[in-house]
DNA sequence: ATGTCCGTTTAACCTTTTTTAACAGGTATT
DNA sequence: AATACCTGTTAAAAAAGGTTAAACGGACAT
């Protein structure tokens, strides 16, 4: 499935808001529901591939509405934002047939990784990325491809370093701080992936070696910074 | 500029972690306030590019902070988060130096737009910037590259010293303050920040000492000078 | 299951960058 | 001239980053 459909019932409208946007920059379908009613009223079967639902709504809460789901479309994954304060409940939650939770506040890229687990084990449908081909000098960057093509030859880039080399692509000549990058390419912004993420800089320093006008420049206790001079 | 520094204060702990997280991933450089008070305490002049600020905050609300950040800070852009039953309330708002404001909910990119426009209106004009190369004499100064080139061969420049260097190439013949410069790269006006500049200056000044043309001169009690005779 | 391969992480050690500290000179003010 | 306050210089401590190799662990083939 291209786009997963998303039913997201949340009643605070910031939040909510905020949410359904993210979702659909990242490529989601998400529908954004005000309460459990109009959940319950949204939800056919066959229109959403998953259900991210606030637990306390008024009208109808969360487990209210996760049964009503179910009863229609047994088989659907729901994931429920929960205060933690509510986390006792969860047992609840996973009676009614919930496939994951999270405690509120939580970080985005969290809900994402959960969504995307719980859709890749529910699911066979697999997310395409935007196949590029980047020119830089006299190298060529596949990144669909985890390829770099130097005058020497083709290197076969591993999965990290081609994350790490497309974050500082679509950051040309800008600072990508450490903590964009942890956070982006492995999820956590904690001393030993930092000193993981150095490995990597090193390595990709390497492999831009052979374009003289390329260079990871370090910024002292922000970042890196990709710059290509003329 | 390279990466903004957002003062983020928002009360609503889901809202607010979602906006940060955002924030950094669209390359600023957000530091999150959970109040009004933590706002105050955290705002330094020169520590920030920006500001947004939630209206209804315990301990101390948007316009409070806004009035004392102001007083600190005239110059500094600040845009508001207000219920759009506080709209009304908006003519205090810009009473206080409000650049824009924003009503809930709303979409991240409206605020992601709001922001840059924000930042475009106030930064301009404060922001002479340099080619990427420049000729001083017999040196050759790459900023984008870290390089001072001299005929005794390049120095490959650290981050401070190249900003530093950077700000004087900016403000050639003219007085650069302690406090403009200490507020630019260091982002903080302090005791021992001052004498880290000290250090810098005459790491720099021995630099220059190949072009006996230039030269950083000491306005006593004001700030350095960097000149260029013929 | 077991062993091997390969990407990744952890660890140890080293280098560079930045800050702090201490002291020596200057400059303005009275 | 005495004082207080800046600035200059140098060295050290502290923090951050760089390099390398071994350990780990999942995927795959045997």
């Amino acid at each position: 499935m291209d786009n997963p459909r998303i039913l997201l019932a949340e009643d605070d409208p910031n939040l909510g808001q905020v949410l359904n946007e993210y979702l659909m920059l990242k490529g989601f379908k998400p529908t954004l529901c005000v309460d459990g009613q109009q959940g319950a009223d949204t939800f056919k079967p066959g229109k959403f591939d998953i259900c991210i639902l606030d637990l306390m709504m008024p009208k109808k809460d969360g487990f209210q509405l996760a049964e009503e789901i179910k009863s229609i479309d047994p088989e659907i994954p729901i994931i429920f934002l929960t205060a933690k304060s509510m986390k006792e409940d969860m047992v609840q939650g996973f009676q009614v047939g919930a496939d994951d939770y999270i405690t509120k506040p939580f970080s985005m890229e969290v809900l994402l990784l959960r969504i995307k687990a719980v859709l890749k084990r529910t699911m066979s449908g697999t997310h395409s990325e935007i196949p590029d081909e980047v020119t830089l000098g006299c190298l060529k960057y596949q990144y669909a491809d985890n390829s770099l093509t130097t005058p020497s030859g083709p290197i076969k880039l591993t999965t990290k370093e081609n994350e790490l080399l497309k974050l500082f692509v679509e950051n040309l000549n800008q600072t990508v701080t450490r903590t964009v990058a942890l956070k982006k390419i492995w999820h956590d912004d904690s001393y030993f992936n930092a000193r993981s993420m150095d490995v990597y800089i090193a390595k990709l320093r390497k492999y831009l070696k052979e374009e003289e006008s390329l260079k990871i420049l370090t910024v002292h206790g922000e970042g890196f910074k990709l710059v290509h001079m003329h």
